[in-house]
DNA sequence: AAGCCGTGGAA
DNA sequence: TTTCCAAGGCT
């Protein structure tokens, strides 16, 4: 037998959005923009940033964070740079921050501390790309942009069965997406499809019985949304290997220092550590370490990058009393949630000195090994 | 334009 | 355990 599909319209998306829409800390939802409550656009850019390859519940923390120290892209402009990496610290991707930060500088003064309202003049600001400009001007300002994430491409390459492999299919299913955006609601729209893709239309075992959409789906009609996205395929790890160095002294210190402003944890802090830049036959060992000390093996971690994975060897000396490296500085082992210490960091303090993080536990870490 | 850039949770 | 991937952007 022979079933004919429907077209997908944006009316039966919204209807299920209005029914169905997660409720979240930057969201106007529905029923708040019926008692007259207007996004903010700080807020909806600082979520957006913050959500790029980042999931929902890592981000919420965070967005309440930054929100309650810095309530106005004003604020944010003024804050020190140390500060705004520091409170990043452990999100990921910390290009993000360093932008973010330039981004909110620049609103602040070159446009009067008001976001633009357009995809163009939010797309020429640092750290907004294709999909955060489309998706501010829509939620944020009511454009009709065309907003496609990775949940969107999914919805979208289901929709239409669409085979070509991304990354090169994007601008075909960008096209669809323009069409099927509505000129009334685009804001809402954007973030149906999103909360579509994240809550029915999920990479594995979605539940299509629920879906708007299930009446005009090609990949459903073919019984295999699974199927799509297509995707090239990826490349495998390299593993790398390298050495930090925890030192500490009789005041309760560690030293620490920051690393250079671009590249792999740009910006951030990091006690010394070799440059992870050779493969498995790399140095591991104690010729590397910053100053000499009475350094001790204590242990390894691993931690997975997103292009490769470490596997770093600790050393660790007690009773450090001075150095020559003029680098860096001394902090309290027992203040480190002030330092922009990125997870690996924390990891490798944590396997040096266990109860670094007494009071706020590093949980389980995984990768950390004596 | 293909590689670089974090982290953690779910399956 | 391994694999995938999450509201991507920059160079």
């Amino acid at each position: 037998m022979t079933t004919t599909l429907e077209s997908p319209t944006a009316a039966s998306l919204l209807a299920w959005y209005d029914r169905h829409h997660r409720d979240l800390p930057w969201r106007v939802s529905p029923p708040m923009a019926a008692r007259g409550v207007k996004p903010d656009p700080y807020r909806v850019w600082l979520s957006e940033v913050m959500l790029q390859q980042t999931t929902v519940p890592a981000v919420k923390a965070y967005f309440a964070k930054f929100l309650e120290r810095w309530p106005t892209v004003n604020d944010l402009a003024a804050a020190a740079n140390e500060d705004v990496m520091a409170a990043w610290a452990g999100l990921g991707y910390y290009a993000r921050a360093r932008n973010l930060k330039k981004c909110a500088e620049a609103v602040a003064a070159d446009h009067a501390g008001r976001f633009p309202d357009t995809e163009e003049g939010l797309r020429a600001l640092p750290g907004i790309g294709d999909y955060t400009s489309a998706a501010v001007a829509a939620i944020a300002f009511n454009r009709q942009a065309a907003v496609m994430d990775g949940n969107v491409e999914r919805v979208i390459s289901r929709l239409y069965a669409i085979s070509a492999p991304l990354p090169g299919a994007k601008p075909l299913m960008k096209h669809k997406v323009a069409l099927l955006t509505p000129a009334d609601r685009p804001g809402d729209f954007a973030q149906a499809m999103m909360d579509l893709g994240a809550t029915i239309c999920t990479p594995k075992r979605p539940v299509c019985s629920l879906c708007p959409f299930n009446g005009a789906c090609q990949a459903l009609a073919a019984h295999d949304p699974e199927r799509f996205p297509v995707k090239a395929a990826k490349k495998e790890k390299p593993v790398r290997q390298g050495a930090a160095f925890v030192a500490v002294n009789d005041d309760g210190e560690i030293f620490l220092r920051r690393r250079v402003e671009s590249g792999l944890l740009g910006g951030m802090t990091e006690v010394p550590t070799t440059g992870w830049t050779a493969r498995i036959d790399g140095e591991t060992g104690i010729e590397a370490a910053p100053f000499p000390a009475d350094w001790q093996p204590a242990g390894t971690v691993t931690h997975v990058f997103t292009h490769f994975e470490l596997r770093l060897s600790i050393w660790r000396a007690k009773s450090v009393t001075q150095n020559d490296n003029h680098d860096g500085w001394w902090a309290p082992v027992t203040n480190l949630e002030e330092q922009a210490l990125p997870t690996v960091m924390k990891k490798a303090i944590a396997q040096a000195i266990p109860n670094a993080f007494a009071k706020m536990p590093l949980e389980q870490k995984s990768g950390i090994h004596s």
